[in-house]
RNA sequence: CGGGACGUGGCGCAGUUUGGUAGCGCGCCUGCUUUGGGAGCAGGAUGUCGCAGGUUCGAAUCCUGUCGUCCCGACCA
């Protein structure tokens, strides 16, 4: 990477107006910026400026896997069906499987990730427990056909994912690479400059048990989260937290209202003015052995579905039709006079809660003061919520606080899901055959990309963080026809490559202007602008992007001037504090 | 899949209500001038108005269908 990008001679199409249809920052900025351009919906084509980012993300990428001793391969993206029949994640995976037939109608499917071809690799390659553990990792283009694509790279239906796979003869083992895999993780972030946390997740479609994502905080992010000061941190669609559930006051024992037209807890809050947490809220559903679960929760909590799931194999919640056949009056569902066979499972936090506010199970009427354990039976006591923000902290009883981020990696603990499913087993210690013992993580390099942007830009372009800049620094000479500015800057930025930095040079034949806008969009860290009217003193002037800062600096200090700064380079953000005094 | 919006030179848009020669800004090409924050003047090129049917003497404009794109929701390793 010591070849000077010439703007003369390079392709970065920058663009004046903010195109049509992108609405986030990174998706703005990259266009705007010459890196990418859209191909279809979800599907983007990186430009020469945005493919050295990408490449330097994925260097960092490879220098943290191989330093925890992983290998690299390279997977095909198109995978033979079988394989998918194996697992049975062809039927699972459901219509966000790009699948394809090839001439003679074979079935096949573009990867949205590899569990099963590495699998089928393993099983048929590793046959002793002498040469676990090993870990594989790829670079490798993904395919998923979202049901809906959005915010340019964030979600896209083709992306680059950094995927990793470990093999292991015992859970301690897995559990040692699935802590180094997290070390490394944690290091890329550092190094991308992503301010960032590492959260419980839900392992998803994946499988497995233990999960962990990291999360780039950004208020563009999917994901929701919430975290306290003692280090607990989750994704609200795994976390757990206890809801600050009141009561009303007021009640001495069962107590049965009128309450007209009511149906939903807003309206219960306010015809009874209490706060929405102060009531109890029902959802009805069953499993697939057909047997009817009522949940009830704090008032202004929802239901965890992946929670439910857990306790009721087969949950969905019953349809309008089913309610009504039960019996049960949507709106007004309560704990006391439940059909036979209905079992009752309430949210932990109601166990502080002596006096629910609560439904009659009668069409317009509602319990105010109905005490569980006197007025009815709760079956199951258990975490249910979806966590928020302002609830509290099971490990230490704080406060959670909350904040958006983007998924940029999750690391998994499979097990023996995809080893067992596929048949792939070694010889161990004991002579027995053994299914492997699998991790697997994964990485978004472009979602990376579109993460870092969306945490460093301003209104006038992006500020990339030093380590993945398309280059550290860019020479500006504002007048390219002067035979003194020209050369100037022609040498300074050999000079500049020479110390060790990644250069570029805006030789085009344009007004400074321009050339100053675009090295704001493009977000150069570090712009060197040769003028005449510094050169009349011996001086050019440095600007940093991320601050905003410029120095006049005379041309012989200039090199010295920026190894310091890149000596000094802490995090993603350059400086030249301390240079001067 | 539900709701909403949009498809007109490379980009951003107007024109559609009320059918009648397809326009503006940016960009691009040529020339001259200019040159420290998206230059000025003069000249020039570029459009099957997403696509397919229909109505009409005549359709960017009206009707039907279809494809694509974006936003909200449902969904998501």
């Amino acid at each position: 990477m010591t070849d000077i990008i010439r703007l003369s001679s390079y392709y970065v199409p920058t663009l004046k107006e903010d195109p049509a249809d992108a609405e986030i920052a990174s998706h703005r900025l990259l266009i705007r910026a010459g890196m990418i351009r859209k191909t279809a919906s979800g599907v983007y084509t990186f430009l020469p400026l945005g493919k050295k980012v990408l490449a330097k993300i994925e260097h960092i990428v490879r220098q943290e896997m191989d330093a925890i001793g992983a290998l690299e391969i390279s997977m095909p993206a198109l995978q033979p069906a079988e394989l998918w029949h194996e697992s049975g994640r062809w039927e699972v995976y459901g219509p966000e499987l790009m699948r394809l037939t090839d001439r003679h109608e074979r079935p096949f499917c573009l990867g949205p990730t590899h569990e099963e071809l590495i699998t089928a690799l393993i099983r048929n390659e590793l046959r002793s427990y002498k040469e676990l553990p090993l870990s594989l990792y790829q670079i490798q283009t993904k395919y998923r056909d979202e049901v809906r694509p959005r915010f340019g790279l964030l979600r896209g239906r083709e992306f680059i994912m950094k995927d990793a796979y470990s093999f292991h003869a015992s859970q301690a083992s897995l559990q040692k690479t699935y802590d180094e895999m997290s070390g490394a993780y944690g290091r890329i972030c550092d190094r991308l400059g992503l301010e960032w946390r590492a959260v419980e997740a839900d392992s998803g479609q994946i499988g497995g048990k233990t999960s962990c994502e990291f999360m780039a905080l950004a208020q563009a992010g999917e994901a929701e989260l919430v975290y306290c000061t003692c280090g607990y941190a989750a994704n609200t669609e795994a976390g757990e937290g206890k809801a600050k559930a009141g009561a009303y006051e007021e009640a001495q024992g069962l107590e049965k209202l009128a309450t007209p037209g009511i149906h939903t807890i807003a309206a219960l809050a306010e015809f009874l003015g209490i706060p929405e947490s102060s009531t109890v809220k029902a959802m009805a559903a069953k499993g697939s052995d057909s047997v009817v679960t009522v949940f009830f929760l704090p008032g202004d909590h929802e239901l965890n579905e992946l929670k439910a799931a857990r306790l009721v194999p087969g949950f969905t919640l019953l349809s309008d039709a089913d309610m009504e056949a039960l019996g049960l009056p949507k709106g007004s569902i309560g704990p006391v006079g439940l059909p036979q066979g209905v079992r009752v499972v309430a949210d932990a936090c109601l166990q502080d809660v002596g006096h629910w506010v609560v439904g009659a199970n009668e069409e317009g009427h509602h319990f105010v003061g109905a005490r569980p354990g006197t007025d009815f039976t709760v079956d199951l006591w258990a975490d249910l919520i979806t966590v928020k923000p302002k609830d509290s902290c099971l490990k230490c009883g704080g406060e959670l606080e909350g904040a958006r981020g983007i998924e940029v990696s999750q690391v998994f603990q499979l097990g023996e899901k995809y080893s067992r499913a596929m048949g792939a087993s070694f010889s161990a210690e004991d002579g027995t055959d053994q299914p492997f013992i699998m991790g697997c993580y994964g990485l978004g390099v472009t979602r990376s990309m579109a993460a870092i942007v969306e945490q460093y830009h301003d209104e006038k372009g992006i500020l990339w963080p030093m380590t993945v800049a398309p280059a550290q620094v860019c020479v500006i000479p504002l007048e390219t026809g002067d035979d003194l500015v020209q050369p100037t800057a022609e040498k300074l930025a050999h000079e500049l490559v020479e110390i060790g930095l990644e250069v570029a040079i805006d030789d085009r034949d344009e007004r400074a202007g321009v050339k100053f806008n675009d090295a704001d969009l493009i977000g150069w860290p570090l712009q060197v602008i040769v003028g005449k009217r510094g050169l009349a003193d011996s001086k050019v002037e440095v600007k940093l992007r991320h601050t905003g800062a410029k120095k006049e600096v005379s041309l012989d200090a200039v090199a010295e001037m920026l190894r310091f700064i890149k000596r000094g380079m802490k995090g993603a953000k350059p400086s030249y504090e301390g240079f001067f005094g």
